[in-house]
DNA sequence: GCCATGGCTAGTA
DNA sequence: GCCATGGCTAGTA
């Protein structure tokens, strides 16, 4: 069986280039809707050892969620490289850039 | 703008 | 103890 985290950990590595996902929604897809903040913690702390693609979780609204300003730039830039497309408030439109996770 | 929530990794002993 | 959320309330206009 796995853990929450082996499974989260699974979806974002699915989540393909030019798509993002929510905290909420990788946390709802890994079997705990409430557990967004685990996310959080999930890519962190594990991004660099599991080699995910920590730039393409967004918070619910579409914005960056990183504080850090040299941080949210370079995940910007990374996301624009990938297609996704921000607006001048450097906001990503859902509606076209989310990832439906189903399996 | 506050705070309940969740599930555990990293790092020391 | 940590955390890069999310949802809900109180309080103002």
């Amino acid at each position: 069986m796995q853990t929450f985290t082996d499974k989260a950990v699974n979806i974002i590595k699915q989540i393909p280039p030019g798509k993002v996902m929510t905290y909420g929604q990788v946390a709802a897809a890994a079997g705990s809707p409430r557990a967004a903040r685990q996310v959080t913690r999930i890519l962190h702390s594990m991004s660099s050892k599991h080699n995910l693609p920590w730039h393409r979780i967004v918070n619910k609204q579409g914005e960056i969620a990183l504080k850090d300003e040299g941080a949210r730039t370079f995940q910007i830039e990374k996301l624009q490289e990938e297609g996704v497309e921000l607006d001048r408030s450097n906001l990503i439109d859902l509606a076209r850039f989310r990832f439906n996770f189903s399996d």
